[in-house]
DNA sequence: AATGAATGAGAGTTCATTCAT
DNA sequence: TATGAATGAACTCTCATTCAT
């Protein structure tokens, strides 16, 4: 019975906090963080700004966890990737494909990421700690392991890893714009084999000379 | 009489917009986007407030002046190498070569261009008509030269000028955070023979082989 | 069977409603009027907020309810010695002595008395319901008795009433803030006797000259 | 003519803060500091909200400048009679007088004082150096000289002059209530001579016998 | 052209109070 | 009786903008 009660209860507060977080992820979405402000939320939500200090500590802790809540699924996925056993190129691959992936399934989510790179970008002191930094660092490592296993030419690996990350979400936004429903498998080896082998006529194994927009 | 009248007068009012749209870099590089204020402006050009608004029409346009006003000298330049006769390889080497030379010069300018590319991102219907997407345009157009031409393989044009410039400019970034005071020859090079001719191992015309972190 | 419930109820109810007032006290007490609020007496209580409502109608009545109980044996205490059949003089020196004892005894009930006295003073028209007023009142009337029967000389009774109850609050808080463990009795006598026979020198029945610091 | 343009000006500004600064210890004296709020200085001075900042840096400042500016002409004739060559006797005389005419002159400004005191209470840091305690120490001192020139009994000097103080505040209350508009000589007569002789019947020098309510 | 006092909408935040459970 | 999520008014403070001078 007490059981019952407390659960119900629990539900129901997940549910406000759940709309919240919605309302945050979508004013962040469509007016970026400059547009963002706490009456905002309140009103796309539907609740009462006091409401809002129930569930959260502050402006900064709502932003925190609403980026947080959106972004970790995006974030185990690619982890596990880059965790496994694949060779570095296949990583790479991988990773670009669940990016993209992600992101065409997140839309609205999307500028979320740009938001904590961005913000990784403006408060230097945070950089090394941010979410964006621990995916440079991941990568950093892959790149590595390419080059020590001489699959890659010895090149500054952190440098390529940002090139690398860059450029997928360059495509990605690319994507979003042109509102494209091109095959994500296409862009995702568009992505790998320019990095991988470069865009020159002439390079081996470069990717299919289908892929025109 | 009357003519120097006028011209006084136009110099005098050159000096305060001078001072006004160097005071508005000087925030915007130092304090960002957030730490940006009409007071501030006002505070650290040595005039009062409503002077701001005798020269400019609102915060936005105030903004607008100052970075299309220090972004130009680059711009220009950028212009004459994309507008050259130089082959679409080497088209994407200088560009790359002069972007990187500016950032390294004007360090303190460098979170400007990354406000306008976030800028540029946020309102949508800017995008289009953004410095950022000049660019991007101008890209596409060489990348689609060589591939016409052959040079290159028939790839998305739109997609690797995305990916190309934000390969650059992530390296920009890498500079500045590792502030080394690497060769910026030796960067620019690494970024157009990446796009160029990618990472693999055993791909002909690869970088040297001595660029190391 | 009911009557057994009845009484367990009750029982809880006031053990929820003391905590509640002791709570009340502890933060008047540490953290003054101004860091008063519902949640922390909720908190320190150990209750929900709500609860706070189900025995007080509001905030103010909270208070109220915590200052008589905590002020409750001081004010028997002194409304005994002047309801007694002692001499007015006595009665005064009595009335000293058991004021500062008490200060003594619950310094860190002190200020909860000051905050009735600057409740009464903000709020005029409960000024005459506060139980300051009701100490003026009665001490008024002891002076009138001692004029009455030649005991003092014909001042008016209220002014001095007021000036010997200030007196006392007087060196209370210089006992507090001097943090001097001075005997209690030598103070009462100190306030009395300088109001009973002033600080002149010569004058008759003068206060001990043993009496410094 | 820039002179006289520049002399209208100050005059406007010293007239909105003068208003302001008015609304203030009206505010302050009617609702006390519990009932004071920036909206409610707007409302009463007529200006805007943002307007009391234009003039003062916050809350606090904006209480400071008020009780400071309407306390001290005050604290300046006070500061005259303690530290003239009068005897410590007419002193006090002369300080009870003063203080009482200035309360009687400016009534709606008393609470000020009030309020100054609780603050002095409140903040036990702030203690020594606010404007109540240096008064407490400058009769300290003068009751010191009064018992070190043998004109008063060896008293603790700090604890009376305390008591003195309090006295003469207790009967301005006393005053304002009661809205006597009695003789304030013979209030001010009052209060030094029950400090000096006592109200002891029999006492020599005692307070006229007129004195009835 | 230049000023800066004034504005007022709106920011983030707090908190006494209510009410369905 | 007890809860605590929800409320909404009020709080202090900021800031882009206006306008009389």
């Amino acid at each position: 019975m007490v059981n019952k009660k407390h659960e119900r209860k629990k539900i129901l507060e997940t549910h406000t906090k759940q709309d919240i977080l919605k309302a945050v992820i979508q004013i962040l979405t469509q007016h970026g963080i400059q547009g963002f402000s706490m009456e905002r939320v309140a009103r796309e939500a539907g609740v009462a700004k006091g409401t809002l200090y129930v569930h959260f500590k502050n402006k900064n802790q709502i932003i925190e966890s609403a980026v947080e809540a959106s972004l970790a699924p995006l974030l185990e996925e690619l982890s596990d990737v880059l965790d496994s056993d694949l060779s570095p190129d296949k990583k790479l691959e991988r990773f670009t494909f669940h990016h993209l992936s992600y992101f065409d399934a997140h839309q609205d989510f999307f500028r979320v990421l740009l938001y904590d790179r961005q913000q990784a970008h403006a408060q230097r002191r945070r950089y090394r700690t941010s979410r964006y930094w621990t995916f440079v660092e991941k990568i950093t490592r892959v790149v590595d392991d390419g080059v020590q296993s001489g699959l890659f030419r010895p090149l500054d690996p952190s440098k390529v890893a940002a090139i690398f990350i860059e450029a997928t979400i360059a495509v990605a936004i690319n994507r979003l714009w042109s509102k494209s429903s091109e095959n994500i498998e296409d862009d995702a080896k568009l992505i790998s084999e320019v990095i991988l082998h470069g865009i020159t006529a002439g390079s081996k194994n470069g990717p299919g000379a289908d892929v025109i927009t």
